[in-house]
DNA sequence: CAAATGCAAGAGCAGTGCTCACAAAAGTGA
DNA sequence: TCACTTTTGTGAGCACTGCTCTTGCATTTG
């Protein structure tokens, strides 16, 4: 019976050096980012640090979209592993709520192109494929999870019918059970996060908070306020 | 009389004539940055569709980044000035301060490139020099500005040694008259405000908030009532 | 062992930012 | 009006980019 069509046998020699191959580029790739930004990413450059000729490289991404695409898969994955880590390690709900927070600073902090790469604009014709939108759910949910325990203070207006729906699918899209009001102000911590990193990452704040750090604590501790969230006893 | 010495000479001609080809070449940038995106702006063929030789162009922009600073200046101006004109045609605190919300909003969602050259990730391997600053300096002062009657409703926690010293420094330095706690908020309504634009910009909401209009409405009426904005009466 | 497959080489196309020496205007003083 | 200076436009050229295509080699597979 061994012999079965469908097995997984595993990687021949060839694949495993195309996977090696693949990582390299990825990580010259990344380097390359990190110094030059997103628009300056070279294939022609990465294949020369490869010693490889430049055509080449098309073996292994058909495009510099396609690498780009790559990257930002990848930096989504990181970010939503290292969340759903932060939100692991719980020590009840406020304190695995601030944790969460400064846990995407820190990585926006330590990373800031990676950051640009999926929460900046758009690189510069770049129109990101399908591929990226579970990846990016994956962050976001994990970042929603981080207060489920809350219990909305604020007094809830009362929402349309549209946005009320909204609210629906998005919580479902992202598996969160959550009534709508709790679901908009998750939506709203986590645009005041993207908008805080976005400014202090893009040089908004020179000159006046800088370093952000007290700044992002404050705002992070209230928004914990607003989302109800008890300090651990 | 009419030769006086001191006299505001008008522009020469040359100079209007300078003007000119620099308000076209500005005019013919920004259309291909709304097609193409930031990184894909070509001087060679904004040179071409003026009808120029390629190295002409550098008579006008000694580079392209340069021409990037003056688009981002002129950004930020523009939409200074809208948000000081939302500001200025008042209707109440409250209604002003939604007025201005979405103003911005409708700045950023019709021209969302521009929105990205200001407050997306940098350009490739651009730093945003000096001259950028003040222009952006306005339009936070101006959106400040629209929620200059706020009467904080939130109990305020007590705001860390340095923190407080920041935010008068960035009080001072936008020339508003509010005290730190007030400053605080205002610095989380901003960021909240453009993180919304920039996920939805980027597209992080599709699938979910699509429209995002009630959404954010909804934000915007619930950060007024963090701020205390009364309804006008 | 032969065939199929994956990989790399190298030339080539069209485009980019930017520089430089030079020529044509355009404005200026005597 | 005529020489002079400043400004603008020209065209060639350098070094670089993404990407395509054909050719030759190596490895894997039947």
């Amino acid at each position: 019976m061994w012999h079965a069509v469908g097995m997984a046998k595993g990687p021949t020699p060839r694949e495993i050096a195309r996977g090696e191959n693949i990582a390299r580029i990825k990580e010259l790739a990344l380097s390359q980012l990190a110094e030059s930004g997103a628009g300056a990413l070279s294939l022609r450059a990465i294949a020369r640090e490869l010693n490889l000729v430049s055509s080449a490289i098309y073996r292994y991404y058909a495009s510099r979209d396609e690498l780009i695409t790559a990257l930002i898969v990848d930096a989504y994955d990181d970010l939503g592993a290292l969340l759903e880590e932060a939100v692991g390690t719980t020590r009840g709900p406020r304190r695995r709520w601030l944790d969460t927070c400064r846990a995407m600073r820190a990585w926006a902090l330590g990373a800031p192109h990676r950051f640009a790469l999926v929460y900046g604009s758009a690189i510069p014709g770049y129109a990101a494929p399908a591929d990226t939108i579970a990846p990016a759910g994956r962050v976001v949910r994990a970042f929603c999870g981080a207060a489920s325990d809350a219990v909305l203070v604020a007094d809830s207006r009362p929402l349309g019918r549209r946005l009320g729906t909204q609210l629906d699918v998005s919580a479902d899209a992202l598996g969160l059970d959550v009534d709508r009001d709790t679901m908009l102000a998750l939506t709203a911590a986590f645009a005041r996060v993207v908008g805080l990193l976005t400014l202090e990452l893009n040089g908004h704040f020179v000159g006046g908070f800088e370093p952000a750090d007290d700044l992002f604590d404050a705002l992070v501790e209230r928004e914990a306020d607003l989302l109800g969230l008890a300090t651990s006893r």
